[in-house]
DNA sequence: GCCAACGTTGGC
DNA sequence: GCCAACGTTGGC
């Protein structure tokens, strides 16, 4: 089981929509490191909803219902998307400035590369958000 | 709204 | 192949 990130800006694609849709299409990604990422992404792998811009929290949990296939938004064939179904919201959102304050959690790569749309994140790192999710 | 970080583009 | 110019993302 690998472990994966998603940011979204909350006007574009809120979490809560996620929920009322139940599953989406991940699509859009236009950076060849997300689309990497994208591709490794094995069915089953669980991804923490981050809240970009407005928000700027780890909301919730959505899993990887469907691996990366082409991009239909596009003519370009260097682009993919991957289904995502909703999992759930946290009872308690993780901010940003929580994580930089976390001597584990400061070093996620959502910190280090945060341009980045589609991260990947270490098994002890998604352990300790979802500690902290479920007070 | 500003700016840092970083990716892309195109001239040479 | 280098690098300046420019565009985008996202935190603050």
């Amino acid at each position: 089981m690998n472990y994966w990130l998603v940011k979204s800006e909350p006007h574009k694609y809120p979490i809560q929509r996620l929920m009322e849709d139940g599953n989406t299409i991940w699509d859009g990604v236009r950076n060849y490191q997300a689309r990497n990422n994208l591709q490794a992404m094995k069915e089953g792998d669980l991804c923490l909803y981050y809240h970009s811009n407005e928000g700027r929290e780890i909301v919730g949990l959505a899993r990887v219902l469907k691996e990366a296939y082409p991009d239909p938004t596009t003519t370009e064939d260097a682009w993919v998307v991957v289904d995502l179904g909703f999992e759930e919201i946290f009872p308690r959102a993780v901010a940003l400035g929580e994580l930089k304050a976390h001597p584990l959690l400061s070093k996620m790569e959502l910190i280090r590369q945060s341009r980045l749309s589609v991260l990947p994140v270490r098994p002890e790192e998604f352990d300790q958000v979802i500690l902290l999710s479920h007070p």
